[in-house]
DNA sequence: CATGAATGAGCCTTCATTCAT
DNA sequence: AATGAATGAAGGCTCATTCAT
C-alpha cells in the first residue's frame, strides 16, 4: 500500500497504477510511466505524481515480496539450527526472486529509488549477516565467505536459472542450482 | 579479423570501428551503430555495412575470446584427469566472461546475430558436455548435473560477481564463486 | 474538424498541422510527418499525437470532401430519376477526385488508417450500388456492370485526367472522359 | 538487346541485369540498383554504367512490348476497317498495360529517360493520331474526341483494372472496361 | 490533484550516388 | 570495364519529462 495516507480517489490511482504495473512485469513488459498511464486512463502527470521513474514503480511492487522475505529471516533468525536457518533463508530469497518478477533488478540495483527499498535492501542483508555469521560460528559453513556474498550469489542463481530457458521449469531449476551452491557453501 | 578478405582500406576501417567499439564495451557504454559512425568519422552506412546490427558488431568483439576458449577447451579434452579437466575448462570460461564484457551478453543471448557465434557457442557447449559426461563416468561430478545447466551457471557466476561490486576485484571474485560452487558440483 | 473534442491549444495545433498538410497536398508534395513538423514548427512527437501515420494526415484531409459526396449521395438516393441519380453522383465523385488531391490515393488505397474513412467509403459504396441497381432496374443502365466496377472506374477516370496534362484543365477533362463513360454504360 | 553493340561480356551482363529487373518488376518489387547489383552478383558502378537511372532500366524493360504495340499498330494502319482497327490497337494497348508491370509508368511518365522510349511513344501517339482520324472520318468515333485523349484513357482503363482487385483477374477486368469505354467512344 | 498536450533529442535504417582501387 | 566501399542526407519513430490548463 501507500507510503502516506492518501485522499480515497488517490489511493484508489495509486493501487490501479501498483495493479497495471504487476501485470506488465509479469508477462515481461518494460515499464513505462506513459504506457501504463494509456493502460490506466489516467494523464501521466497523475502516474509522475505517484511514481516520480519508473524505478520507484518497481521497487514499488517488489516491496511486499522483500517484506515477507525479512518477515521470515526475522523468523530464521530464532531458529536454533543456524545451518537450516540460513538455508530456509536463502532458498525463500531465490525463490523470490523467480517467482517475482520486480526483484531481480532491484536487488542487482546499486542504488534504489525509493528509501523503504533501502531500508529493506538493509534489513536483508543484516539478517543475511547474521544467519551466516552463526553458521559459520557452528562450522556449518565454509569460513571465507562473507556476507557482502550473499546477495550476489543469490543474483546468480537467480539469473542461471533464467538464462536456463523458458520460464515454465525456472522455480525448479532455481532450486537445483541452490542446492548444489549450497553443497559447496555448506561444510561436511 | 574480418571474416572474408577485405580490400586494404575496407580492412582499415573494419579495425577502427571494431577498436572503438571494444573501447566503448570496456567502459560499460552500450553499443549503437551511429554513435560509433560519429567516433569514427565515418559515414553511418559505412559502419553498418561492415556490421548490420549492433549485436553482430557485439558478436564480433567476443568471437576471439570465444575462439581461445574453444581452443583451451579441445586442449582439455585431451586431459587424462576428467575433473581437472573439467574445473579447468570452467574457469577459464568464467574468467573470459569477467574479463570480456561483450562476452556475457552473447553467451546469455538465446539467438545469434552471427553464424560463427552460434558455431562458436556450439563448440562450448558440446565440449563442456563432454567434458561434463566424462567427469561423471569418473564419478567426480554429480550425476544430476546436465550438460544444459554448464552455461546458465557459468552465466550465473560472471552475473554474481559483477553484481558483487566494482570492477576491480572482479576477477577474484569471480574465481571464488566458482571455487565455491564446484565444491558444490563434484563428489566427495 | 478533430473526432473528439480537444483542448483549446491542442485544437489550434490539429489545424495548423491539417491546413499545412492542405497546402503541400495541393501543390503535390508527399506528405512527411518530420517534414510538417518543421514548417508548423512544433516537435515531431505532437504531429505524431494528433497522427499515427502520414496516410491517417492523407484521410483527415479527405474526410470533409468524402462526408460532401456522401451528404450528395444520400440526396441523390430520393431522386425518383434514377439514370439522372447515378449519373450525378458519379460526376460529383469525379469532381471531387479530381479537385481534391487528398482524395484519389485514398480512395484506391485496399486499407485505410481511420475508421472513419472505411466508414465513409463504405457508405459511398453502398450509395453507388444502391443507385446502380435501380438504374439497372429501370434498364437504363448495363447489366453487366456491377457494384464493384463504380470505384475503380471512377479512379479511372480520374486518373486519366491526371496523365492528360497540368492541372489546369483537369476538372473539364475529367468531366469530358465521365461523359464519354458514361455513354459506355448507358442504355441508349 | 542492349542498343549498341557490346563487348560479349559486357553484352552478358546487361542481359543478366535485364533478367533480373524484369524478375523484380513482375513481382511488384520497386526497382532499385543497388539491389539488383546485388541479386546479380556484379558490382554497383557495372550496373550504373548499364543504366544510369531506375528509370532508364524500367524503359529498358518496357522496350520491346512497346515496340510490339508499334509494330501492331502500323499492320492496323493497312486495316480498312477504321473502326475495327482503332479498337484492336487500344485492346492491344491495354493488355500490354495490364500484362507487363513495367509498361504503366513508363507511359504515365510526362518525360523519359531513354531516346529510344521518347520514340516509341511518339510512334504509339502518331500510330493512334492516325487510327482515331480514320475512325472519326469514317464517322464510327465521336468527333469530340482528340488524339491527345488516348494515352490517359488507356492509362486509365488499365488503372483502373488494377485497383479493381487482385492481379488474377486483371486482364479480363481490363478488357471489360475497354469494352465498355469503347461503346462510349463509338457512334451507334 | 489531475490532466494530457507538447517537446525534441536521439536512435534506427535506407538508398542514390560517387570514386578510389 | 568492373568493382564495391564509402558517403551522409533523410526519413521513420519512440519516449522520458515538463508544464499549461
Amino acid at each position: 500500500m501507500p507510503t502516506s495516507p492518501l485522499r480515497k480517489d488517490a489511493a484508489r490511482n495509486w493501487e490501479r497504477i501498483v495493479a497495471v504495473a504487476r501485470e506488465l512485469v509479469d508477462e515481461g513488459t518494460p515499464l513505462q510511466l506513459n504506457d501504463i498511464a494509456r493502460r490506466v486512463q489516467m494523464g501521466v502527470g497523475t502516474v509522475y505524481r505517484h511514481f516520480p521513474t519508473a524505478e520507484a514503480l518497481l521497487e514499488t511492487l517488489a516491496t511486499p515480496t522483500l517484506e515477507a522475505l525479512v518477515a521470515h529471516g526475522e523468523g530464521a533468525l530464532a531458529d536454533d539450527d543456524p545451518g537450516r536457518a540460513l538455508a530456509g533463508f536463502l532458498t525463500r530469497t531465490i525463490e523470490a526472486q523467480v517467482t517475482d518478477a520486480a526483484l531481480p533488478p532491484v536487488a542487482a540495483a546499486p542504488t534504489d529509488a525509493l528509501p523503504r527499498t533501502t531500508e529493506l535492501k538493509e534489513a536483508m542483508w543484516s539478517i543475511g549477516s547474521q544467519l551466516l555469521g552463526r553458521a559459520q560460528e557452528a562450522e556449518v559453513v565454509r569460513a571465507d565467505l562473507t556476507s557482502a556474498d550473499l546477495v550476489p550469489l543469490m543474483c546468480g542463481v537467480a539469473f542461471a536459472a533464467t538464462v536456463h530457458g523458458g520460464p515454465d521449469s525456472r522455480v525448479e531449476t532455481a532450486r537445483r542450482y541452490l542446492t548444489t551452491l549450497l553443497e559447496g557453501l555448506y561444510v561436511h
